[in-house]
DNA sequence: GATTTCTGTTGGAACGTTCCAACAAGTGCG
DNA sequence: CGCACTTGTTGGAACGTTCCAACAGAAATC
């Protein structure tokens, strides 16, 4: 049962087959346009037959292209990176490429290794979605294969980076709950999580642009539910009072909503919530959650693009793109309790 | 900036910079033993220097091996497949392979295109996830690579399959909401959705069981939050009663946990919910449902076993696994309200 | 009718590896 | 000392494709 496997077919198998010599298999295969009509149905009645499948791999090492974008990711668990891909793989297949992910599970030794595997397979560029290897790893791998890298700062001069403004991101939260009317809004921060450096940032500017400046109240925190949850702890062992949080992003939101309702706070009618990212998570009904909308798709999408253009030699020189993030208004926000 | 890309250095230019011939190259870069320590350490600072890494296009196409595990999953956006990817990968890794995944986004062409794809590159190994593509098209691709499929039934001599015990699933769930008193269990359905018609049965044989065939109460709806949403829409329309709602799985579960609670409805006070798949959504702490288990990671892991297995020739039988699934009690679910 | 151009086809070199049979230089043993 | 064995190294064939220069035959041009 199941039985050997037998050897695949080649394209010498094809043409003997069909009486014709290698490179008019090739030929037909390519679709190339000076075949004769004769030929061409032979060849492709004998590769049927047969069940041919070119090597993909035999063909990448004549041509020195495979066709392949390589995409790195990160953290296959947070919903903005499956994002990412979706849009990196659309549009790869529109341009004749294939994507294809490897995934380093958050572990600097996995994703290098991840990395590794990809250049091996001599892909024709390499998407880094969030990657957290050194920069001096990164610099080497675009030094060889064109190379962006998504959702982190960077001044290279080797690597194309694509980002969305945390910095305006986060002050567009702000400033929506400050139209709200709120004035004690706490950030609850990301840690050393990508851009999250730049969201404390944009937090701070914007309140001191409203003149808030004594009201900024920064907890330590994470992208992760827990580190949502720890957050509200903390801010409400420190007392001072606050009617409005920014999370470092959607998981940390849903840690944040389900520790103030532990705590007996109601959501917005006590504190009002924002998230970052905008996943599917915000936007679930028994949510239904204020969130900074980064356009994942859109990212990852762009990825291929400029790529693409490297792998084409249509463009030398090194871009840094800074996408726009925008605010997705939903009931986790609304005006402060009377009398704050 | 940005400059010109110099072409790869290959084993030649690495034998050429170390003085010895490229087969001594070959065995230092593949670790062989009988390689004196002078060579060995001459050539891996001539490797270093140039920057040299091996093709492995080259390599597979010599040793008619890839050591590539191909991943063709329908649905990025379910956490569920999630989990199975997390599994292939890690347990690919430990084997010495490398798992990569390419998607088809649930439409059957693409989902074509993708397996099309990874088999020209060559890979040894082939795991579909909840694949829709036509049994005639998988039985195909599995006589010529090992190929595993998950989340669907197969009674197939060359592909292995693995899936878990929807049915026991679902009865687990109704015993459980039995166990606390239910009676007026109402499923709402999955559709055409993989493991759907199992679930559905298995929940008709276990009402049965309990002698509550005239409770029988089912939904169509879908594996989506609208999915689950509608089908409460549809229960509440149609009149008759129900304390306890089974999802068919964990997204649709969100959405009856939305609709009820726009209906007025406690959970788990006047209605219990059951969802399906446990997936990183149910056990949030906001939502903390209660739902069947299914080890998805076990379940990628397992996959990957079997491939490998039959890549190294231990195995030429064909294997049908079932795993057992177990429910996971959350505070979805309570005795029914008092006269019920 | 000779030359040029076009059309369709071809065999061999190349891509960057691994495999393999063969070898030179030691090492051990009777 | 002669022989067998071991250790370390080698060049060439092979993997399955594409590329390229070259071709034969037909068609077009003078």
């Amino acid at each position: 049962m199941g039985g050997r496997r037998a050897t695949r077919p080649t394209i010498v198998d094809v043409a003997r087959k069909a009486g014709v010599s290698k490179s008019l298999v090739s030929l037909v295969m390519r679709n190339a346009s000076n075949v004769s009509e004769a030929s061409r149905r032979a060849v492709l009645e004998a590769a049927e037959e047969l069940g041919y499948r070119p090597n993909a791999m035999a063909r990448s090492l004549v041509q020195q292209r495979s066709f392949v974008i390589g995409v790195m990711v990160s953290d296959l668990s947070n919903p903005f990176f499956i994002d990412v891909i979706q849009g990196a793989t659309d549009t790869a297949r529109e341009a004749g490429y294939r994507a294809l992910v490897n995934t380093g599970g958050r572990d600097k030794h996995n994703e290098e290794d991840a990395i590794e595997t990809l250049l091996r397979l001599q892909v024709d560029g390499l998407v880094l979605a969030g990657s957290i290897v050194d920069s001096k790893f990164i610099e080497r791998v675009g030094a060889e294969v064109p190379t962006v890298i998504t959702n982190r700062h960077s001044r290279s001069q080797v690597i194309d980076s694509i980002v969305i403004h945390d910095w305006k991101g986060a002050a567009m939260a702000v400033d929506h709950l400050v139209g709200l009317g709120h004035r004690k809004i706490a950030h609850i921060t990301g840690g050393r999580g990508a851009g999250a450096q730049n969201r404390l940032n944009g937090y701070r500017q914007a309140m001191k642009r409203h003149g808030l400046e004594g009201e900024i109240r920064v907890v330590p925190g994470a992208y992760t539910e827990k580190g949502g949850a720890d957050g509200v702890a903390r801010l409400v062992d420190e007392g001072a009072g606050f009617t409005a949080i920014l999370a470092p992003n959607d998981l940390a939101a849903l840690g944040v909503l389900e520790a103030l309702s532990a705590r007996g706070f109601r959501v917005p009618e006590d504190v009002s919530v924002v998230g970052y990212d905008d996943t599917f998570l915000a936007s679930l009904g028994h949510i239904d959650m204020t969130s900074v909308r980064q356009d994942a798709r859109q990212m990852g999408s762009q990825a291929v693009e400029m790529l693409i253009e490297r792998a084409d030699g249509k463009r030398s020189s090194t871009n840094h793109i800074v996408l726009e993030p925008t605010l997705t208004v939903r009931s986790s926000t609304a005006p402060p309790p009377f009398g704050d």
